[in-house]
DNA sequence: GTCTATACAGAGATAGAC
DNA sequence: GTCTATCTCTGTATAGAC
């Protein structure tokens, strides 16, 4: 294992684990077992190292599940794999590692650039699924699904950050989640007739043609 | 004005404007024309500062709401207050610093209380009035109030840490949150056929009695 | 590529005069 | 309550030997 690559594994740990405050070069030279001058010498600054490591844990986990995407066949798949999606990245700490890196963007560029890199490999992943589903569904033509996408990669970020200040609140709010996909998927499998009405209240609420984008 | 309340103000806008990590004694003291040591003196940390000022920004702004969630009769009424609601506290930036005091809650104790009041509060004002308006809803009993205000809540942070990388991607998920909020403006207004089918179907789906919680 | 040593800035925090 | 002065620690970064 090359010095480098120890580098970004002790940085992507300690970003998840500890959070931004708990990065430093020293700190991550520590755990990498190295020197910490190599930080430097590797990766010139410790925001660059940053985003490295984001943008390394953000492709393996991307490319771990781009199998699993083409895979689904159905609104309700989707939805179960969402789930499971969001459980495993949580649990391997891909979800803080984004989160700490979106907070720290607002003053730090390489930092922002790590965050939107992030943000954009997930959201077109989710946005490639939804277009592929959505045509067929009564759903197509109401709901974007680029803004869809983005705003569901969007959530994921910020009930990370409440999961590490409310455990209990945050199970609240995942089975609030669950409760309103199984309301998306009968939605999604209503007959014709009500399909009709559906988009047909839409369309009059909203003063918009039904087909958006 | 107090000393007391121009640090509060100083690091409220600190937090807001430059985040955690534009956040020290020294800035605060410099923003709010103070010495430096004053901040020690009247706060004892600078955790313990800033966990104040959070905690004043939100008492703040969940008051100049109380009224106007009062006055909510309608699931359309409560959507169109969301977003102003959303909109005016991101200008104001109190939204930002919940987001920079919930990333920062992993590693400091007097953030994670912070973070989880000013939750609390909001998560508060947003349930009250979904349990007052969701009985004779269709709504009613298909998803639990407390969660579903915590996942509001919870993805309001989210979207506003993807606004500070991605101006764009962040318009397009607020229109797609839009559209999303029409459907359940119509859903809500469903005639009783309708609703009878769909809360018939989210059970036989979920396997579970429709009236969880 | 890697290590030691070190410069230097900024951080939190306290002591003590006023 | 406020200010000056200062201590100490941690962080980034570089120089130069190996």
């Amino acid at each position: 294992m090359t010095t480098r690559d120890k580098l970004l594994d002790a940085t992507a740990d300690l970003l998840a684990g500890e959070g931004l405050a708990g990065v430093s070069a020293r700190s991550i030279a520590t755990r990498a077992g190295v020197n910490q001058a190599l930080v430097f010498y590797h990766f010139g600054t410790v925001s660059d190292l940053l985003e490295a490591a984001v943008r390394r844990s953000v492709d393996l986990a991307v490319a771990s599940y781009r199998d699993r995407f083409s895979d689904v066949q159905s609104v309700g798949e989707l939805l179960t794999l969402g789930r499971d999606l969001h459980r495993t990245e949580r649990r391997l700490g891909n979800v803080a590692q984004m989160a700490q890196v979106m907070a720290g963007a607002q003053s730090d560029e390489a930092l922002a650039r790590a965050g939107q890199y992030a943000m954009q490999q997930w959201s077109d992943q989710i946005e490639g699924v939804l277009v592929r589903l959505l045509p067929g569904s009564p759903l197509d033509g109401l709901v974007p699904p680029a803004g869809l996408a983005r705003a569901v990669a969007a959530s994921a970020i910020g009930l990370e950050l409440y999961a590490g200040v409310d455990d209990a609140g945050t199970a609240q709010a995942l089975g609030a989640l669950d409760a309103m996909a199984s309301l998306v998927q009968v939605i999604d499998g209503l007959g014709p007739v009500t399909t009709r009405a559906v988009r047909g209240r839409v369309r009059k609420a909203t003063g918009k043609p039904v087909n958006p984008r």
